[in-house]
DNA sequence: TCCTCATTGTGCGATATATGAACAAATGTC
DNA sequence: GACATTTGTTCATATATCGCACAATGAGGA
């Protein structure tokens, strides 16, 4: 790859956009230039590009996005075939549980999620397609990061931000690389309120033909109602029915 | 403005990205090139950029984006405080109802999902925040265009595809714009069927304390259980009432 | 195997952008 | 009300990108 296969400008307009996920919905060019340590001219420039194609408001003051900047994250959901493909099989899963049921995948620290099926909301948290969850103390998460090698397991926890949730979330990295091999063995990872308290959650790995993962599918319940003791019983038959059914489905 | 205002590799990149969400998930940089009708050297610099950001991948002939992109789109959704304060909203009408609740803004010739909260699925399309749908034959979408002056949205009219999706689609200019009047004075609209068969949904337009529509909410039932006669005396009330809940909560 | 067609990669001149400093305007402070 | 600080805007110029033309690669077909 040449040097100049790199359109800077793209990739500093890019980060101004993120700069907006990280604190309010305004912005003001200094604010801008400060989220995305870039020039404030560069920055301005940036900005009412996005003005003019329809992409942010500027009163004259404060940028903000529109809807329009959806169509930029919506191109994956509507693009990739793995969010259609797994949202019957969500709903159906739902409903049998009883249940919320979602999937996910793996982006640096975080998990997105990429479909769910939500029953009566029992978290503090909104999700939706596109929301985003520490990886370390979620139960697709744990999943996901036992999918990988071990030293990239590793390099990930140590990029990750390691925060107590609560009183049982397990934030000492030995301590979840042991817990990523047993979920590597025994094919499930359950969450005991390690993100939430009063929130439990079971996911398993879904698998393409050739065995590699390609998400991980899960669901969640309140911890009143189902203990984390019985979600093994209650739920883990359900998703293995389900893992099933989508790995034929799931060609590479 | 100064015409060096405007970063046009920036808004190059971003049709890029937009590019993939009209086709398939893989494009290659002549199938990129085609679609953005920009010169194949410039979308593989766009391209490869994305690629060496993470927000796509690249195996020495398709591109791919990756689940990075999403939080382009989600910088909107978590930065704006509108969709947050309706879900709650939208889970209790959902609730009271027993059917799908949704919330959307108007973008362009589309409406726009920023918030849902769905019971059993009844549409063969998926509705996730950040889906779209054409507005002229959705509740929602009926709503925000009677919202508008009518010459702004005779304009927009002229510029959506009006098709007709189903016996019951109105298609014709003339018809819509005396709905839009009709909606306008009475503030609700219903659509049986125009966009699916077995679907009717009625909506109505959520007011900041200016008076200024910001949204639009929905209630979408199978035509089956409740004909589109019903929708009004079954869900109407209910509607009102989250708007005139809503109101008091959105300032300017 | 060789040819053809379609696609991708590369070098270069013309053109557009980024930079940082200087200036202007707004805002906050005493 | 004057001063200090922050923010937005403009400008000249060094630097990077764009689009073109050409070269290289690869896939199919005869």
């Amino acid at each position: 790859m040449h040097e100049t296969d790199f359109v800077s400008g793209f990739a500093r307009g890019l980060k101004v956009i993120e700069a907006f996920g990280e604190t309010r919905q305004r912005l003001s060019i200094a604010e801008a230039s400060k989220l995305t340590e870039l020039d404030r001219a560069t920055v301005r420039r940036s900005l009412l590009t996005l003005a003019e194609l329809g992409y942010a408001d500027y009163d004259g003051k404060f940028f903000t996005l529109t809807p329009k900047i959806l169509r930029l994250g919506h191109a994956y959901l509507a693009a990739t075939p793995l969010p259609a493909l797994l949202q019957p099989h969500l709903d159906l899963l739902s409903e049998r549980a009883g249940q919320s049921a979602s999937a996910s995948v793996l982006d640096g620290t975080e998990i997105v999620y990429i479909a769910r099926a939500s029953q009566r909301r029992v978290m503090s948290i909104n999700l939706t397609p596109g929301s985003r969850l520490p990886a370390y103390c979620a139960s697709m998460g744990r999943v996901l990061l036992a999918a990988l090698p071990e030293n990239e397991t590793r390099a990930i926890l140590a990029r990750s931000e390691l925060k107590q949730n609560t009183p049982n979330t397990k934030i000492d990295p030995e301590e979840l690389v042991a817990e990523f091999r047993r979920v590597r063995a025994e094919g499930y990872a359950i969450i005991d309120q390690e993100l939430e308290i009063g929130l439990c959650s079971i996911a398993v790995p879904i698998e393409n033909d050739r065995g590699q993962t390609v998400a991980a599918i899960n669901i969640g319940a309140p911890a009143a109602l189902v203990p984390a003791a019985e979600m093994k019983e209650r739920y883990l038959p359900l998703l293995k029915e389900t893992q099933a059914a989508l790995r034929p489905l799931l060609r590479r």
